[in-house]
DNA sequence: CATGTTACGTTATAATATAACATAATAGAT
DNA sequence: ATCTATTATGTTATATTATAACGTAACATG
């Protein structure tokens, strides 16, 4: 079943649609005020909401989310980008055999893998 | 050639390397007030140069510090971590082909790989 | 010992994120 | 249809994480 978004999170989600790089929630939020979204926190609740659908993804180590670019995205929790640093663009991995790489990593230290977070840096396609 | 450190990167350093788990940067600088240092500015310039050295990494997702067990640690940059859910604590994983990996990873998308981050979630061997 | 570099101390402020509380909209169950 | 529980909203305030800016001190080395 499709989770019918509210007004804001539409709000949300397009702004960081429209935006090519990973967007902070204050960028958001500046961008969106003309819409009536007036606070941070109506930001990150829709960031929250649609985190939790899936429908955004957060870039720990830049503070920022980006729209998912796939139906349905199964990465609600386990994500993998590529980030350019030339032209900030952010490139999520779907390799679905990460996971097990991970876990296979994980059982050489006893550890339970649960879920995961990749971030590789470097030079995209179109900047090199 | 050892890198010798100043008073406020060794009090810090310290404080890190006593916790068991990682610690944000005001969590240290509440631990080492009694020692004189009474800003953030201290810890996060000692924190910088510590990282910068290898002796310290930081874990994104959680905004918080671990010192680095391994003596002259390569991961300046790329770094890879168990962490666990339960308990908290974080277990750096030294796995030497995992950036190789990567690498081969990113070929698949044309991109030039050049560091990485990598946090793995879930329960630890003792927490078991 | 003159000089450039690196570290320090301090105050202020920026950037990111959450708490708390009252109200409104909504979806099911009866 | 309406009661009720849940979820979302609007708003104000505040917590948490991180940097800017500026003057001074320590230190290496030519």
């Amino acid at each position: 079943m499709e989770p019918s978004l509210t007004n804001n999170q539409k709000i949300v989600l397009q702004a960081l649609e429209d935006s090519e790089q990973p967007l902070g929630a204050y960028s958001i939020l500046f961008n969106i005020e003309k819409k009536g979204i007036k606070s941070p926190q109506q930001v990150y609740r829709a960031l929250d909401k649609l985190i939790e659908i899936g429908a955004v993804h957060k870039i720990e180590s830049l503070n920022s989310y980006i729209a998912c670019k796939h139906k349905d995205c199964k990465a609600r929790e386990s994500t993998s980008f590529l980030i350019c640093q030339e032209c900030q663009k952010v490139y999520e991995v779907l390799e679905s055999d990460l996971s097990d790489k991970f876990i296979k990593l994980s059982q050489l230290s006893n550890f339970k893998y649960s879920t995961h977070n990749l971030e590789i840096f470097g030079i995209c396609d179109l900047c090199n």
